[in-house]
DNA sequence: TTTCAAATAATAGTATTACTATCATAAATA
DNA sequence: TATTTATGATAGTAATACTATTATTTGAAA
């Protein structure tokens, strides 16, 4: 038996779910190719059509608009970390050993992962760091709020909080600390490969400097 | 005497110094007004020209695109900050005292400086928070880092991470606490009022929260 | 004061983007 | 076999992101 990794979506993102059909996952592997080899800018449903060998028509049956698929894929992705946060803390007590995990999680570009046939883990990452603030950033956040859009990014946040409160159930922070990793596991990331004297990584180029940056960051704001 | 505060800007932004004439100087100013009311992706030159009353052509003659406006306009307000930083700071020993100050500077919805007639900094600010970040998240990082477009941010990432040395000489990632503090002054603010359970300021909605804490984690990370 | 250069306004035009609409056909299903 | 449903093929529109041309105004030098 082939285990199939599943992610709920909210059905909002979508106008027909591209998990039903052979289309429908085509449009998100090639989008996650495209987006990640030319960015989300240059992106357009045409080229995608092409990339695809179907018709701009066909990937509008599927998606309302670009922005919609990119927090599509983005919420997906965070499904996905949700996922392995809780499979690799699993058995877990120390919650301080939960914590660095979830660093090391955020901040590692992961292998593709081969339970989920479309989707390629790694360009994946590579999209959050680049273009993930891009879901949000837009003057209608409100309004896609209100539909759930960052539902997946805001149980993260919680999960993450909840571990830190376990660290220290006093400290006054939990989420504001939960999006700062979150947010600068990928900014840090961003920096060191494309503006490194924003960092000190720019010798080394390596993630492992990343997170013990922060967890240093993080143990040091928690601990009294 | 008039004192006008002048902030030089690099000249590969622009193709005519929009600091030398009325029209230039009314570019700026109704390019923060629209970009702020209306964000940057709902911008456009033609829309622009229609609130000065000039034309899409007569902007095209100071700006290549508009992505280049924004980057001018973030610069700007870079250099507006360096420059407030390093007056408010002016005759302070304390480098924990200043870096405070620095924290302070970038949570704060500043006041519209009447120095400069024809920028209006509270806008500026709010533009920062929401769409600094894309100023770099292009594809085209690169080529506009080589143009040294970046240089005020990186400027400004420096002087911070020397007050952070002054503070404990022995800390490892100066630059990455900068770009951390510069970011999270902003994006916790922006979540603050946007998606307020990533953040824990819901309540309050009051920037003196985000500096509490951002103090925290700075001076916890940096205390050995 | 004239004259000449530079800046601006007015207008037009192109390629691309972000869609919407229509109709034919293939595949799945009842 | 009939019929729904998904897809493909094609066309069309409004807006965007520019470029080009010409006429007019303005301001400084001769």
């Amino acid at each position: 038996m082939k285990l199939e990794l599943q992610i709920k979506m909210n059905p909002s993102l979508y106008l027909r779910d591209p998990e039903q059909s052979e289309l429908g996952k085509n449009i998100i592997k090639h989008s996650i190719q495209l987006i990640h080899d030319n960015g989300f800018e240059a992106f357009t449903f045409k080229k995608l059509a092409e990339s695809i060998g179907s018709t701009e028509a066909g990937v509008y049956r599927y998606f309302e608009n670009k922005h919609k698929l990119l927090v599509y894929i983005i919420s997906w992705y965070w499904g996905w970390i949700q996922f392995q946060l809780s499979y690799q803390t699993n058995n877990i007590e120390d919650p301080s050993i939960k914590l660095k995990k979830v660093i090391t999680l955020l901040s590692t570009n992961v292998e593709d992962d081969i339970t989920t046939g479309h989707v390629d883990e790694f360009q994946l990452h590579q999209i959050l760091i680049a273009e993930g603030s891009k879901a949000y950033l837009t003057n209608h956040v409100g309004k896609d709020n209100k539909q759930q859009f960052f539902q997946p990014y805001k149980d993260l946040c919680n999960t993450i909080g909840e571990i830190i409160l376990e660290c220290n159930p006093k400290y006054k922070y939990p989420h504001s600390l939960a999006s700062t990793i979150i947010e600068m596991a990928h900014l840090q990331n961003f920096f060191m490969n494309h503006l490194p004297t924003l960092t000190d990584f720019s010798k080394s180029k390596d993630e492992k400097e990343i997170i013990k940056y922060l967890e240093e960051l993080v143990f040091n704001t928690i601990r009294i």
